[in-house]
Parts: C-alpha cells; structure tokens; sequence
DNA sequence: TTGTAGGCGTTATCAC
DNA sequence: GTGATAACGCCTACAA
C-alpha cells in the first residue's frame, strides 16, 4: 500500500524488490542490453507492484542532453491565433516525443524575459518565441551561438539573426487594400495596432500603402489610426466617419480592430462602409453582409516554426532562414460593398 | 568567445573562473549563507561574463522536490474555451513561480494517458486535467495518495475522487431551454456533443429536460440530436426542421453546434427560428439577430482549478472537492424571437 | 546475462 | 567566510 506523502519509486526501490541490481531494471525498462526472459518478467511484475515511473528529469541530466521539452512564449494564450498556433506547435513536437512549455509574455518585454530565462534554466531543447513588441533578443545570441534553436513567430527577432516564421503581412494588406480600391473606393481608412512600432502593423501598414501607391492615390495620414483593444477600434473608427473628409472603406489590420469595428458600424447604422479585415474570426461568414478577411494560416504558421525548430535539431546548421506563410483573401461581403454617395 | 557547440557552463565553471569552490558560488546565487562582498562581486561578473543559468533540472533533482512545473492536459488548444483557460491556468501558475507544461489528447483516452505519464515522468508538482470522453482516470490514484494535487477541469474525474472545477452546466442549459419556454416555444430542439456520454453533454441535456418538466412539457426524444462537429450539427438542425413535427427553437448544447447552426439556418433562410447557444462567441452580439447564449466564465474556471492546485500543494489535505463555476445567460435577439405560425 | 564504478549539475551537511 | 564531501535518480563504460 502507498502511503501519503511517500516518496516515488526509484529504480533502486525496483531492483531491491526483485533483488537485481538497478542496472539490471534500467536495461529492461529500456530494452538495452540482453536480459534473461524470468528476469525481465519479475522486473515489469514489481515496476507495476510498485507504480514505478522513470524520473525524466534525472535521464535528461544524466544524458547530458538537453531536456526534452521545447519552450514556447506567447503575448496571450486566450487570442484565438495564437492559441491555434501552440496548438499546432504542441502536435509537432509531440509526434516527436517532446513536451511543450508555454508562457505568456502579455506583451510586456520584461516579462518576457522572465519566461524565456526560466525556460532556459529548464534547458530546453528549443525556444520558439512571438516577440512582445518593444522586446530585445541580442541577449539569446549566446544560447544560439551554444546551438539552442531559436524560431521566431509572427514577428521577427529584434537585434538577432534568427529563423522565423511570418505571415504575409504585407503582401496580405496589400491586396485587402488593393481589394476594396477594385470595387471603388478611393479613400480607405487604415485602423492598425498600437504601439504602431509592432511588426506586424508596420508590415500591414506598408501593404496598405503599396496599394494605395500601386493605384496612384494619395495616402491621407488622417485616416490612418491606432487603437490596443476593440472598444478604442470601434470608436476610432466612428470618429473618422464623422470627419469632414471621411472614408467609404476600412480595413482593420488585426482580429482585435475587426471585433471593435464591425459592432460599432451595426450599433452606428452604417451598413454602408466597406471593411476588410486581417485574421479570421469564427461567424465572420454569417454576418451581414459577410466579413471580408484576409485569412492567416496560425496552423501553418505554428506546424513550420516547430518543423525548423526540430530540423535545427537534428543538426541543421544552415545560415538563419526567414519563412513566409501565405495568406487568403476571403471575400464574404463587406469588403465588396460600393463607395456610399 | 562561446564557441558554437559549447556546453553551457556550469557552476563548476564559474567557480575555476574566479578560484573558488562551486558551494560559495552557489551561495551567492542563492543569497545563502554568508559571503564577502568582494567575493560576491567577482562571482556576479563571471556569471555575467560566461552567461551562466542555473540548471533548473540538476537543482530540482538535487532538492527531491517534485519539478517546478504544473501539467495541463486539454482536448484541443485551438477551441477558445481550452485557449482562454490554459491562459488563466497559465498566469496563476507563473505568479507562483511555476511554468506550465500543456498537452493535447485529441479527445482520445489514449493519448490522454500518454501526455499523462510524460507529464508524471517529468515529475510536475501539480496535474489539471480535461478529461476526455471515454477516459478513466483510476490508475491515477496511486499518485493521488502520493501527494499530487490533482484537478479535474470541465469535466469530472472517471473512477477518482478528485477534485474538480466545473461549469454549471445542468442549471445553465435549464435556464436557457426555460428562456425559450419562456418565449412561448413548445416544441425544442436539443443539438448536443458526440459522444452522447460526455459529461457535459448529459449535463447540459438534464438541465434541458428539467426545465421542460417543470413547464410540464413532454419531451419528445426525436428532438434530441447529436453532432461531433460544426457542418453536421448544421445538418441535424435542418433535419429536424424539415420533419412533420418541427421545432420552433433550438438549444445548442455547445459553441461548435452554434458555429453550426446558425450559418445554417441563415443560409436556408430560417430567421423565424429561435436559438439559444451554450458558450458564448466573438461577433455573437453583431449577428442579426443577435445570438443569445449561456456563457461560460473560461477565465474563471482555469483559475479556480490552478488555485485549487496551488492549494493541495501549500499543503492543504482536505477531502476532494467540487466547485462549480456560475454561468450567465445573454439575451441578444436569437432567443426571444417568439414560435412561428 | 548481470553487476560495479563513476558522474551529470546542484545543494545540504559538516568541517575549517 | 569558505571549502570538501555526499547525495538526488539515472545511464554509460567497463568488467565479471
């Protein structure tokens, strides 16, 4: 009978039971070397007898390897996008008979830090990592230079040469944008993500003006606003529409502007602004009219950012590589409606 | 210069570096006992020089403690519920000190056991899990009597007594099958999980038919249908609309059933049918009408069960518990529309 | 086919 | 103040 509080099995524990040595456990449990049919029986008997468990953390530091989880760092696990891509990382390195760590960084650059140096106190065999914006990675090129692979997601490293995974940002803008100048709109209003120094949004910005450029149309800065949260998008939104020279189209750089701005056009009555966004949402299809959305792939984006990380693993020493996901531009609607007046 | 390759350096390291013993060094990491400043001084600057981190295995190893991490075991990371939860989990953990392990079992009872034992064999200091459908959870018990906080989240434990951190699910969905009633609807429809046996499915269904009992209604079991993804609970939806004796509303036992059913009931052109969905989504308020639902606090219940957790291992050894966390109902449109014809 | 010695990186214990 | 030594649980290397 186990009793409260008593300590875990050892292998030692095992090899008393049957009177063996615990090399002679270890090497059935693992099916080393050679072991006598009775032998291995008796052990697996009193493994179970006991509820014997390895101790990872012993083999990982006995083999001198590196442990065998892969670290991840998010800005929030509860978006939807980035959700999916630990998902997605997650099933990579599992198929791999890896663990996933996961941490938040809630965009702070310091707390980043923090969860990035206790994953490598946990000797990760790799970190990937979705940089907070004002963050700075040159500290990590010391466990990159050590051989620790590195991967960045969404967003490049900052003051680092590393591998990283990103979407089409601004090829992606480019063509929302160049979307709604297709069906007539000669004055888009640009509601990206705040600070405006984010990767992603100054990516998304300059889709957003390659095609404005492209059309030969001025870009007005008054109609390109920033907001951190839907509430702030949805309003800004509304308050350029009440401007004097107001646009007929939107386009929403992020999944957070999209949740602001399309309640805040329905409660405002303005079923006649155009609006593309950038990410999916769920339901985006059964609004009315539909969500136009340039789609990002976070599956994809979470399943490659893995792939490099356990390439790099195997050995990979190839000069750091930059992948781009493509992305959909997905017509529903509201990206299709004509210039109002 | 680190060389590309190079082992991290260790305590040992440090210690040659500044010609001391790798204990001082220790103690000045740890803030131990006492060290001369200048010492201290000299020990910061070869950390800091060679970069050297404390090997959180070796140390965790060295004190028998169980590891500084606390597993967390869900269906799929991609569903929001499971993302936003993981997050809550996430951050109660991390203002603790600790680091999240997360794993996917897929709903499948044998790569929950899997992620299970490696979670055990990294000896986590506490293990939440969403069980899956068809899991049974009794050979945890060994571990259970051994000391590891064990919390069940969503659903409950299989063949355990553990506690557990659930939604209010039977007074949920008969508060929202009792807002129909209420809206005059007599005949309603219950879409729920596959498998029939989850236990939120059977919970969610009690408190259906509790509420139709109580409004003295018979229920009618060819209203009761299953779908284990969204296109088919579409599908079952418009089934039973195109019956002899169709309902005139529908209870949405889950957000995949709503994600679902409304698109089909928009694309057949069904406005006159009423819906009330449990869990809540993005955009659910813009739709026309607009969805109203039971939602469930996914916040709440990641932190609920991390507290739980953190409490067992503050050392608290009362008997297991249960606690439900309240759910809310959100009128926006969907569910007040009154019967057709 | 099985056992012994040694060490992975860290800290507790006890000396100096 | 500081340093040897042993030990955590396991595996590699080398016997027997």
């Amino acid at each position: 009978m186990v009793r409260k509080g008593s300590r875990r099995p050892t292998l030692a524990d095992v090899a008393r039971r049957v009177g063996l040595s615990a090399k002679t456990v270890s090497r059935v449990l693992n099916g080393d070397g050679p072991v006598a049919d009775d032998t291995r029986a008796r052990v697996m008997a009193a493994v179970a007898e006991l509820g014997f468990r390895p101790n990872l953390m012993a083999r990982n530091m006995r083999a001198g390897t590196s442990d065998s989880a892969v670290g991840l760092v998010v800005p929030d696990m509860g978006n939807s996008f980035f959700g999916t891509v630990a998902g997605a990382v997650e099933a990579a390195v599992r198929r791999r008979g890896l663990t996933l760590l996961v941490g938040s960084s809630g965009e702070s650059a310091e707390q980043e830090g923090a969860v990035i140096g206790s994953f490598l106190a946990r000797q990760v065999a790799a970190l990937l990592v979705v940089p907070a914006a004002d963050a700075d990675h040159s500290r990590l090129r010391r466990e990159q230079d050590g051989g620790l692979p590195l991967v960045f997601l969404d967003r490049p490293a900052a003051g680092l040469a590393a591998d990283s995974v990103l979407s089409a940002n601004r090829e992606g803008a480019e063509r929302g944008t160049a979307h709604l100048i297709a069906h007539g709109h000669r004055r888009i209003a640009f509601v990206g993500d705040r600070p405006a120094t984010l990767h992603t949004r100054r990516e998304r910005h300059r889709g957003h003006l390659d095609a404005l450029a492209a059309a030969g149309l001025p870009a007005d800065p008054r109609l390109t606003v920033s907001a951190h949260d839907a509430p702030a998008a949805g309003e800004a939104t509304l308050r350029l529409l009440r401007s004097p020279e107001p646009p007929t189209a939107v386009f929403a750089a992020n999944n957070t502007a999209s949740l602001g701005i399309v309640p805040a056009l329905a409660a405002a009555g303005r079923r006649d602004v155009a609006l593309v966004g950038f990410d999916d949402l769920p339901l985006a299809a059964v609004l009315e009219p539909g969500l136009t959305v340039v789609a990002q792939d976070a599956t994809a984006v979470g399943t490659a950012a893995a792939e490099l990380a356990l390439a790099r693993l195997d050995g990979d020493r190839s000069a750091a590589r930059s992948r781009t996901v493509p992305v959909r531009l997905v017509p529903r609607g509201s990206g299709e409606l004509p210039p109002a007046g």
